[in-house]
DNA sequence: TCTGCATGCAAGTGGTTACTTGCAGCGAGT
DNA sequence: ACTCGCTGCAAGTAACCACTTGCATGCAGA
């Protein structure tokens, strides 16, 4: 006897690949130009089948991205140490996992910033709900390196954590739309690093390079 | 005799509304969402006129978006003092303009951010036409603050420009689709200032820190 | 007054959209 | 063997899309 889910009809797979097929095409097509006709065909399944499933366009769509969070969250950025130590390159760790992040869910990324104002809920849920615990986690790691003096006092680290992704989404956005001159999204991400270290360390502190010999 | 444009039916007057028209749809129902019917409807003029005029939908949308980046190019951000005093109060005043003015088209910001891949051609111009030049004074006057040697020599000038506009960009998307906790976009356009300038700055106010006595 | 041109209006074309209905096949549990 | 649930298929609906055609109107310059 086979298990339930590997049942030629079961409604679940056919459910989930519906769902895939659903992000695939939101990513490439934007989500108003997404038909379910399109949708279907990516899927494999009949176009019918999609309204048994969902009752209708919106549904999909809502299902679609509570998978997506979901699935997102299950992802995980990476760093587990304390950044207590060496600031800069877990700095750098984590903003070459984010951009490495972006870069690839791109397509995606662009539409939801594109059509944020004609569906507010899925934008504002797919920000909170994905990036909110990345970011959190990232102004925790800071705060312990300012409690390790790494870290200047004057700053809010709440806006600077986002000044921080702002900066790599921003150049994400330019650099994958070929509007870069002449430098690669490593090296954007390496100055980003080198930027935001320089403007949160404590200023006398650390690893400036000695003036005067 | 009233001079050529304030006659009743002069064809220039009808296409200046179908595409300041354009623009506002484009904006607000992105560019693939955007039907003739609507645009000629928001223009005031028959949806014939606008094939009369405009072959087609795509030749609508060249012209739009020539007409946007010829708009943008009269406009100024509005700094011709030299930079290479109070850097950071020009850095402020920069960035409030440059936000400013990203939230004010903030709709049509985020329909290209969007559409990027269905329409390369069209992205690409209006971030190069139009984002480009300014970015090409900041790089300048940010050169001569280094010339003056308030600004650290380590750091690729171009790429930092590049960050500290989309540290704004992304912010912007970020604040505008009521997504940021607790803070305002002048909160965040200040943090934003603040960190780019500790990062760029010479470290100490002392002129060099070339290591080697 | 006549002519040309820009526009409006009514109607229509062929294509696509979301979504529905009715029917038939097929695998699985009973 | 029989039913039940999931699916595919063919067809259709009403709305909307870009775009066209033909004709009437009205303003201008000659």
């Amino acid at each position: 006897m086979q298990t339930a889910t590997s049942k030629k009809n079961e409604p679940s797979v056919t459910r989930e690949r519906l769902i895939e097929a659903a992000l695939r095409v939101y990513a490439r097509d934007g989500l108003s130009r997404a038909t379910t006709r399109v949708i279907a065909e990516e899927a494999g399944v009949n176009e019918v089948t999609l309204f048994r499933h969902f009752q209708n366009k919106e549904g999909l769509l809502s299902e679609a991205m509570r998978h997506f969070v979901e699935s997102m969250g299950n992802q995980d950025i990476g760093e587990e140490e304390a950044w207590t130590s060496n600031l800069k390159e877990n700095l750098r760790r984590f903003a070459t996992g984010l951009y490495g992040k972006m870069v690839q869910d791109e397509a995606f990324v662009r539409t939801m910033v594109g059509e944020a104002h004609r569906h507010p809920e899925h934008a504002r849920t797919i920000i909170l709900d994905t990036v909110r615990p990345i970011r959190c986690r990232f102004v925790q790691n800071l705060e312990a390196a300012r409690a390790a003096g790494c870290v200047r006092q004057d700053v809010d680290l709440n806006i600077a954590v986002e000044a921080f992704t702002s900066m790599l989404l921003g150049g994400m956005l330019k650099i994958t739309a070929n509007c870069s001159e002449g430098y690669t999204g490593d090296d954007y991400v390496a100055v980003c690093v080198d930027l935001f270290y320089a403007g949160i360390a404590t200023p006398q502190g650390v690893s400036v390079s000695v003036s005067q010999g």
